[in-house]
RNA sequence: GCGCCCGUAGCUCAAUUGGAUAGAGCGUUUGACUACGAAUCAAGAGGUUAGAGGUUCAAGUCCUCUCGGGCGCACCA
């Protein structure tokens, strides 16, 4: 790696360490500047020197063939490659590893398990969990580069008040043939009404408890329409997951802990952690400054604290995960928060590798979207305009296109998986129908096209043949594009290590950029003497495009 | 009231995690398809990084306060 040749060249000159330089080494904002900078500044208090006549001497002492030069600025050594050499290997590295390039095995041997998408039955897809959906699967599949064991667990909403409440509006006021016709609207009408007479209606609330207990406690009517509720669900979920080509590993969702969560009270009883607080049983985090973890309600039935360390345990002994990753709106911190301490309380080390992974909520007019007051874009309706804005594009650029319908899927599904990816994690979302559509500029839409472009190319250039060598001139010319390949590892590792898919996405766009800008100032075709450097960069491009998007989810044509 | 998160161009977002002249996209103005895909490219305009202090050779980035927004804070998940 040439950041370590600059580090070391540097350790020697001043006789340090060289993991020390190789923290200091940046990248320089602007390409002028080179490939990798120094800043020497730390260094002038020590040596009682100018930054300026340090970086000075340096730059004249050091050379390495990798660079071809090295050169002081300011308070910089600036450190520029050799493009031809630099270019030459990455194409190379890529060509042979193809959409291996990057992959690392880091994770080898350790298994994670990652919580992801989670919806709730009997309540429409929305984007909150889409959200979580792919962040999560993005997530999955950048640790796996790293070569982790990834488990995906689906933590269906199925359990809990809610259900009693949904049984009690069924009860009241459902209608079993128009339930059976469309069973998702017809229950979330149920769900809403349910919450705007119980505003006015205390008993009502009461009602929907007592059910629950019901349904917890084996109640056999309640059980059956639970059941149909649950079914009916995933059955529509599975659709949207399909669509989307989002798999699990795991379905269980919180009913599944239901017989496992009575041994877990049981241990905080026999470790002396539960309280008694307002009729409710507690485990007391005072010594954190935090409110407590409610384990039981007063009427002895549980709540999602409970179910969640049940599955927390459950997990570790059946995946034995070094890390057990939770993507998680962040309106729930202070929950998994609570969680990881009281498992630690419970004597688990193995809490620490409990994270959870927040990420910011889809508003509206700068708003919670509430399903309570069915107000909530649905995710369905949302992918469905999306791909059938992708198959208009198609018919009106490329008519002849095979496979138009899968295409478009994939177009379609691209940008609004990649409009939901590039933004930072942890910011909140304004909902933006007309945003998530979007197929120019920043845009899954947008890098798609721009490796069918590539793909075209290739196809029309033919195979690359001989020595893959890229000459001065074309190093030169596509140096923003190879300095791009370059990095890509990098990228890849530093998404992986902060769980943080955009940086893949900005990444992806910058690279889609860069060959863009390529592609209209050179003739890439060109029958000269350096075609087969020039298809060598686009095929490498193609390949780290295909990969970068496919680690976001989100499929390549190779035509659209 | 307490806690967590956020505040950068008209809008949506970046900024190598403390480094050089704060960058993209959308929108807007202008130009480029009888040269490889115009879902594209080139160029222009657009900024007191919410505000005030502080730490540092260096602050959009770290600390304190103020203002503004979001989300949590006991029987929902």
């Amino acid at each position: 790696m040439y950041k370590l040749s600059a580090a070391e060249l540097l350790a020697n000159a001043l006789n340090k360490p060289a993991e020390e330089t190789m923290k200091q080494i940046e990248r320089p904002k602007q390409l002028h500047h080179g490939d990798y900078a120094f800043p020497c500044f730390a260094l002038a208090k020590e040596k009682r020197q100018s930054p300026q006549s340090i970086a000075a001497e340096l730059a004249a002492e050091l050379s390495h063939e990798e660079f071809s030069a090295i050169t002081a600025v300011g308070g910089y050594v600036n450190f520029t490659l050799d493009k031809k050499l630099a270019g030459s290997s990455v194409v190379k590295d890529i060509h042979q590893q193809r959409v291996a390039y990057g992959s690392t095995a880091i994770g080898q041997g350790q298994t994670v398990t990652i919580d992801l998408s989670s919806p709730n039955i009997a309540k429409p897809f929305s984007m909150g969990h889409l959200r979580s959906t792919v962040i999560g699967n993005s997530i999955s599949l950048l640790l796996e580069k790293q070569g982790y064991e990834v488990v995906r667990i689906n933590h269906v909403g199925d359990w809990g008040t809610q259900f009693g409440k949904l049984i009690c509006a069924y009860e009241k006021w459902g209608e079993e043939a128009k339930v059976r016709a469309n069973t998702i609207p017809e229950l979330l009408k149920l769900y809403v009404r349910f919450h705007k007479e119980a505003a006015q209606d205390e008993q009502l609330e009461q009602e929907g408890r007592d059910w629950f207990r019901k349904l917890e406690q084996g109640d056999a009517y309640a059980n059956k329409l639970w059941r149909w509720f649950r079914d009916v669900s995933m059955e529509e979920f599975g659709r949207v997951y399909e669509i989307m080509g989002v798999h699990f590993d795991s379905d269980a969702g919180e009913a599944f802990y239901n017989d496992k969560m009575e041994r877990v009270v049981k241990e905080l009883e026999q470790k002396k952690l539960l309280s008694m607080s307002e009729g409710a049983q507690v485990v007391r985090l005072d010594e954190f400054d935090l409110p407590p973890s409610l384990i039981k309600k007063k009427d002895g039935a549980t709540l999602y604290a409970t179910r969640d360390l049940a599955a927390a345990i459950y997990r570790k002994e059946t995946y034995q995960f070094s890390k057990s990753l939770y993507v998680v709106g962040h309106e729930q911190s202070l929950h998994f928060q609570q969680l990881k301490l009281v498992l630690d309380k419970m004597g688990y080390e193995w809490a620490e590798g409990i994270n959870h992974i927040p990420f910011g909520m889809v508003l509206q007019d700068g708003k919670k979207m509430s399903t309570r007051k069915g107000k909530l874009v649905l995710l369905d309706k949302v992918l469905e305009q999306a791909i059938q804005l992708a198959a208009t594009n198609i018919a009106e650029k490329n008519p002849n296109l095979p496979d138009k319908e899968e295409v478009a899927r994939q177009v379609g599904v691209g940008a609004v998986l990649f409009h939901d990816l590039k933004h930072e994690r942890i910011h909140d979302i304004d909902f933006s129908l007309e945003d998530m559509l979007r197929v120019e500029g920043e845009t899954g839409p947008y890098v798609q096209y721009t490796h069918a472009r590539a793909c075209t190319l290739l196809a029309k250039g033919g195979e690359i043949q001989g020595v893959l060598e890229v000459d001065e001139e074309t190093a030169a010319a596509a140096w923003p594009i190879l300095s791009l390949l370059l990095q890509f590892p990098g990228a890849v590792g530093n998404a992986a290590i902060n769980y943080d898919p955009s940086r893949i996405a900005k990444y992806v766009i910058d690279l889609a950029q860069a060959f863009n800008s390529y592609y209209g100032k050179v003739r890439i075709l060109e029958e000269d003497e350096k075609l087969g450097a020039r298809l060598a960069v686009v095929e490498a491009v193609a390949s780290v495009l295909e990969e970068g998007l496919r680690l976001l989810g989100i499929h390549a044509p190779r035509q659209m």
